[in-house]
DNA sequence: CTTTATTTTTGACGCATCGTCACATTAGAG
DNA sequence: CTCTAATGTGACGATGCGTCAAAAATAAAG
């Protein structure tokens, strides 16, 4: 008894490097030209090897789009963590998102196509289940800048408002935004992407505005607060998004 | 010389037939379902005179994403010639936008579907700008509500705002809200479309608010504004989706 | 009516990809 | 060394895509 013993560790390894590998294929031939015969030729292992970690190819695509979302989330637990007024933090999850699309392009349209009927169709129950914990715990970072903003009076909710709506309107602000001028980046090249920053900061300041969340827009140099998520919050990514976008 | 004439009335017509065809193949199967084979199957035609229309399924599947688009547009025409105030009359827009999703599933989900890169990198460059010319054309009805609401002093732009910034404001809103709550609304069926209505409103009146965008959401019974846009300006398509809930 | 030139339709075919499963391999216990 | 169960392998049948040579349909000319 007991031949050959599971290492976990290895196996999570193996799956990581399935799914690195067949992100560079997306990357290189997009989404369509996924197949899991082009993954298994660039692996070591054999195709019966991966359908032991993924059920399908849209399981291995829900996969890789958790492994995003799981990114995403960092990088927001370090937005909730700003220095600054809670409308600056709130502003800058947003901010979050939009670096990280731009840095990800290919893994932000995953995680649109994995939302997608005939994706969700076929992939596992877990990792389904896997995508919406992940995706309640980006809320949640969202939650409690607002939990902190209301304790310190800066936001007063009207009362026909929640903070879980104040949440979904600010998430879904974000994510229309980005989705469409990331599409529209793909066809006319007339919007850059500084104009997807500019767009989302108007959009989001529009948004608070109208929630009353304190200070508003005329009243603070909101220039500055940008200029200190570049530098002091995500400056290894504004400098790779630098990097990407000369080279 | 010069025999069979193509009629062009015969081949859109066919062409229509396809495509409805195809629907139903979804509504039944997903998306993922969708074979030319079954399509051909449910068909008096063949293989090779489907391909004549569309030169792949790709192609066929943003063919069916532009006839919805068509009908959205048709809907936003109305909503522009509702009775009463600017801001009365681009909540319509949203409002239209929702009993569309609402009322077409299907239809609405083949639209974001159609935005992926997978189905995008493959149809016909023709069809992709058709479906450009949709969308503008549906940009286009919120510019002209925007530009009244100008004239009528009801909305003062702020400097740094132009009316193209402000009509992509409210289309991302619109249709970030509207695909995150279709989305759920798959998955937990804890939210209904009332919510989905309560959200679009709610979320709706924050960003108008935040534009300054007169009557504010508090110096208006927009309760009665929506009864209105229920008993006069969609009163069938209201009744069309009762009777698909009680169904 | 027959012929002819041309367009349209047809469906069998070749090719690619999927997911499976019977067999091979492996590593530790006895 | 042998046995055993977990793990890995890749050939295989099935399915679906898109093509193309041949067949059918059509309308004007003879």
């Amino acid at each position: 008894m007991s031949p050959k013993i599971i290492d976990h560790c290895a196996l999570e390894a193996r799956e990581e490097e399935i799914m690195t590998t067949a992100l560079e294929i997306i990357t290189e031939l997009g989404v369509a030209g996924l197949t899991i015969d082009k993954v298994v030729a660039k692996l070591p292992y054999s195709k019966g090897t991966v359908y032991n970690h993924f059920t399908c190819k849209e399981d291995l695509l829900t996969g890789l789009c958790n492994r995003s979302v799981k990114n995403v989330a960092a990088l927001f637990c370090r937005a909730v963590a700003f220095e600054g007024s809670s409308r600056e933090r709130i502003l800058a999850i947003g901010y979050a998102y939009m670096l990280h699309s731009l840095l990800n392009p290919t893994e932000f349209m995953l995680v649109i196509s994995a939302k997608t009927p005939s994706i969700r169709e076929k992939s596992t129950e877990k990792r389904q289940e896997e995508h919406l914990a992940l995706e309640s715990k980006l809320l949640g970072s969202i939650l409690q800048i607002i939990s902190t903003g209301l304790a310190s009076g800066e936001l007063n909710l009207q009362p026909h408002l929640s903070p879980a709506q104040v949440a979904f309107s600010l998430w879904s602000m974000c994510f229309g935004t980005i989705a469409l001028l990331h599409e529209s980046l793909d066809r006319c090249s007339v919007r850059t992407e500084m104009n997807l920053e500019r767009e989302l900061i108007n959009h989001s300041n529009l948004l608070l505005d109208g929630l009353n969340w304190q200070p508003y827009t005329q009243d603070h140099d909101w220039t500055e607060t940008i200029y200190k998520y570049k530098t002091q919050l995500f400056p290894h990514e504004v400098k790779q998004l630098k990097r990407l976008q000369n080279g």
